[in-house]
DNA sequence: GGACTTCCATAGCTAACGCCTATTGCAAGC
DNA sequence: GCTTGCAATAGGCGTTAGCTATGGAAGTCC
């Protein structure tokens, strides 16, 4: 049983003739004879009478109308439903991010992108690096926030920005109004990190390892709020990066002098896996809208 | 779209593999491959994510799988609906009936072919012979109990059997007594006969015109037992069919002396007319259901 | 890290099948 | 009885789905 057999059936139906009907679809009468003859052999009885100068729908060709209609209707629906899902820019868009991104970064994309774009339908996860990885391989996230190039080959990475990094002092701290300042001027004070699973945390350490500062940790966290709070309280200084710096009155962000402290941030998809319109769409609208904000 | 392409296309969603649904449906797996690209192509993006050795639905193929599985379901739902109307014997059977023969003949066939045949949905149509050829040609009827074969050349006559005609007489008729009678002999009474329409009517007078008897018509009706309870009254008298025949204190039913004086009573179908098997076998029921009753 | 395996895509060929034109066969209408 | 209208048949042609063989990329094993 085969489409055209079950339009060419339509066709016979509705013009009552095959003649009319082969001008409707476009072929010649005797290739629309055979086709139905042989959608009559396949149901194993005729669907039509032929009498004389006048053709009817036999009773089985009569119960077999509707459903050949149906599914004509439902090919039609089908076809147009997933042109449909290309063409528009609508659909699913489920975007990954790291913690220490996330809050910063995403919120504008994401108005932006959906004031332009209101069909999208946005949703976010957010997780630490490696989780992020396992998400993109199996495809439950499209696309992913994350920071420095990955170094999985099944993964591809686009940078967005490069952003400074800024030592984070307590207000009364001795080096709290200076312009900039070196880590290893840092090196006796107590440290507030993030968890270990939170690559920002090996950002950090890559900076006092390249200062040749073995530091004194005396706080973990998740998020850089907590961090900012507690440096606030006096309980130690840390680092950020630049798009977590606030206008804080009992914090002073000093920016470290070092050509080498940047992060960069950018998007990782799954290569070889396939986005849709929109998604290919978003990822393009952060790509643009971040041009502008990489610093140098 | 073709049907093959969806299938392969759900054979590859569910194995997850090319290969797989390869085997699955039976072909090289180059050829489903090529069916899935032309697929792809049609709908204007990917279904499937090739991510190395994982093969996954891309957002699209997501929202095509259901229709797809969709429209294979309603496929074989038609071809299997076709099928069984034809093979399992069930479905409309039409049976028009003239109105001479209706009452006699149609109940004890219909009761012996539902008893049978169950399923068969059987409808009854009453009517004059030439509105009963009417419905034929309309295919508004599947078959037609009607008396005579016909003339008319887009029609087919199945004969069930031949009836001797009786005249029908009043008790104390002169003649009521008898083992048979010549139409001659009744030459000088009035006559009781169905309308115009009727092909009975024919019948009979045909009987008068051998019998070189032009009858004095006093009563005009539409049914037999009309007939006979006039002449049960007294009224005249009337030629009948055997089927017709019934015990009655105040009737006597005489044989015609003649053998020509036969009823053919027979089906008659639509020529060209394809019939279902219910159909067909209803058919086939009256026939082998009447040979026994063929009285010579 | 190189050989092997696994899996999908490509290339080139073949056979089937849908479509074509020309013609026949059958009714219907003048 | 001839023409007309319509579906079926016959025979040729071109497209295409299918095949085998091969290529290339990713994962696996020693």
């Amino acid at each position: 049983m085969e489409v055209h057999q079950l339009r060419y059936f339509c066709a016979v139906a509705e013009t009552a003739s095959f003649t009319r009907a082969a001008e409707r679809e476009k072929v010649a009468q005797p290739s629309l004879s055979q086709q139905i003859m042989k959608l009559e052999k396949e149901l194993g009885g005729r669907l039509f009478d032929r009498l004389g100068r006048t053709v009817r729908l036999t009773s089985m060709g009569k119960v077999f109308l509707p459903r050949a209609r149906a599914i004509l209707n439902e090919l039609k629906a089908a076809r147009d439903e997933a042109a449909a899902s290309q063409s528009t820019l609508s659909g699913p868009v489920c975007i990954g991010a790291i913690p220490t991104v996330a809050p910063y970064f995403l919120p504008a994309q994401i108005a932006s992108f959906s004031a332009k774009f209101p069909q999208a339908s946005i949703t976010v996860v957010e997780d630490v690096t490696a989780r992020l990885m396992d998400r993109l391989r199996a495809s439950l996230v499209d696309l992913a926030l994350m920071a420095h190039p990955t170094r999985a080959n099944d993964l591809k990475f686009f940078p967005l920005c490069s952003e400074r990094l800024f030592a984070i002092l307590p207000k009364d701290h001795r080096l709290a109004k200076r312009r900039n300042v070196l880590l290893e001027e840092l090196r006796e004070d107590p440290f507030l990190l993030l968890r270990d699973d939170h690559c920002f945390r090996e950002t950090a350490m890559e900076m006092c390892k390249r200062a040749r500062l073995s530091p004194r940790i005396v706080f973990e966290t998740g998020q850089f709020s907590s961090i900012l709070g507690m440096v606030g309280a006096g309980m130690g200084i840390s680092i950020i990066p630049e798009m977590a710096v606030e206008r804080r009155s009992d914090c002073s962000f000093v920016l470290i002098a070092d050509e080498n402290a940047l992060r960069t941030v950018g998007v990782v998809t799954l290569k070889g896996r396939f986005l849709s319109r929109v998604q290919q769409t978003f990822l393009e609208h952060m790509r643009s809208q971040s041009e502008a904000k990489i610093p140098d």
